[in-house]
DNA sequence: GGGTCAAGCTGACATTTGTCACCCGGAGCC
DNA sequence: GGCTCCGGGTGACAAATGTCAGCTTGACCC
C-alpha cells in the first residue's frame, strides 16, 4: 500500500482512544515532513491490528484506552519480535507506569503535559534508535518503587471491582481475616485510610 | 495588539491543561483561514485572564483543569456579562456536567470523543450565536438528572477528601448516625456499594 | 383545617472493616 | 546448625460503616 521508505521518513501508527486529540496529534504529525502516520487506532485491539497490517517504524501510543491497554500492545508487540518501536504518550498523574513500560521493553516514555515539540523529537530519536524517557519522570521511576507483594496486588485489584472481604475471601480461596489482613498492609504502606483509598493511590501509580 | 476583525475572523482562546493537547488544538485551529488563536491558558486563571486582555470572540475551554474549573470560568466570564461566548470541550464520562455548564449559561458543549471536525463547526456555530450541544449528551441530560439533595452532595464531598464518618460529623455539626444515613442513602441511590464507590460516581457524573 | 410528601435529623442495631499478636516455611546469613 | 527476615496465612477483638424505624418541620394540595 505504502510506497517503499524514502531516506528517514518515519511510518507511524498512532493510537488513543478520544477521537478528537487523535484527529489533532495525527494532522499535525502528518505537516513534519519526515513523518507519515499511516494508520490511527481507537483501542488496544485497533493498534495491534493495525501494526501488523502497516508495520510501522514506531507505534504512538497512549495508556489508557478501552480493552488492551497500551502497555498490553508494547508487550505484545516486544514478545513477537517485532521491529516497530514503541513510544508512550501519557498522563503525568499515572508516573509509576514507567517501570512497567520499561519492562514490556518500550523505546520512549513522553508526557502530555511536555510541549508537542517534544513528541516530534522524541519520535525521531526513537526513530533514530534511542531511548527517551521525559526527564521528569527518570527520576521518579526510582524513589518510588512499587512496596505491593503479589498478593497485596491481587488483592487491591479485586478491591477495585468493588468486591467486599467475603467475596474476595471466596474468590482466592482465604480466610475472610486474612484478607482483612493484606489490604490492611497494603493501606499502610501507601499511607491510605481504608481499602478504597488504598486502591485508587495504587492504581494511580500504576501498580495494580 | 490584533487588527480590527476583517468579516467573519473568529478570535479565540483556548484553555485546556494538558500542554501537548494545547498545542495541538491551537495549531490545527489556526489553520483554519477563519480562525484565530489569539491566545491560550493552561488554567482557569490564566484563561480567565487571557479573556480580559483579549477579549476573544469565543472562549474554548476544558472543565478540569487545576485551580478554577472552566465551569467557574464560564460563569464568572457569564456574570460580568461579557461578550465572549463560552464553548467547553470534555470528556464524555463526565457527562453531568452538563447541566451545570447550562446553568452557567455556555454557548456550546462538544466531547472530545468526537472527531476534529466537529469542534471546528462547533466553533462557528457558537460564533454565530448558535447553541450547540454534543447529540449524545441532549439525551442524558434529561435521563440521568441529578438524584441527591444537596445535603447529601455536601457529605459525599466530604468523603472525597478521605474524612470518617466522626470526621464529617464534627465538621458539619451532626450527629455521628445521621451522617451514615445520608451517606446509605446516597449509596442506595447512586447504587454503590460503600461510601467511596458512591463518592467516585457521583464524582464521574458531575454531581459534587 | 387536614392530609401527604420530601428533606433533615436521630439513635439502636447488625455487619463490615481494620488492627493485632501469632504460626509456618523458605531464603539468606554467619 | 542456629539466627533473622520476609511473605503467606490465621482468628480474636475493636472500631468504623451501613441499615432501619421513626421523629420534625415546612411546602403543597385539597
Amino acid at each position: 500500500m505504502t510506497p517503499p521508505q524514502v531516506g528517514g521518513v518515519i511510518r507511524v501508527v498512532l493510537a488513543e482512544d478520544q477521537a478528537m486529540v487523535r484527529g489533532a496529534f495525527a494532522q499535525l504529525l502528518d505537516l513534519q515532513p519526515d513523518v507519515t502516520v499511516v494508520a490511527t487506532a481507537g483501542d488496544g485491539d485497533e493498534a495491534l491490528a493495525a501494526v501488523a497490517e502497516h508495520r510501522p517504524d514506531v507505534l504512538l501510543t497512549d495508556i489508557e484506552m478501552p480493552g488492551r491497554t497500551g502497555l498490553d500492545v508494547a508487550q505484545e508487540i516486544g514478545g513477537r519480535g517485532d521491529a516497530t518501536r514503541v513510544l508512550i504518550i501519557t498522563t503525568f498523574a499515572r508516573s509509576g507506569y514507567l517501570r512497567r513500560a520499561m519492562d514490556a521493553g518500550v523505546a520512549g516514555y513522553v508526557l502530555k503535559d511536555a510541549p508537542i515539540a517534544d513528541l516530534v523529537s522524541a519520535l525521531r530519536r526513537v526513530h533514530a534508535g534511542e531511548r527517551v524517557v521525559a526527564p521528569e519522570l527518570a527520576m521518579a521511576a526510582w524513589d518510588s518503587a512499587d512496596p505491593l507483594t503479589p498478593r497485596e496486588r491481587e488483592l487491591l485489584r479485586e478491591v477495585t471491582t468493588g468486591a467486599s472481604n467475603a467475596d474476595i475471601a471466596v474468590r482466592l480461596n482465604l480466610a475472610e481475616g486474612t484478607v482483612r489482613n493484606y489490604l490492611s498492609t497494603a493501606m499502610a504502606k501507601l499511607g491510605a485510610r481504608n481499602r478504597s483509598e488504598a486502591a485508587n493511590t495504587a492504581r494511580d501509580r500504576g501498580w495494580l
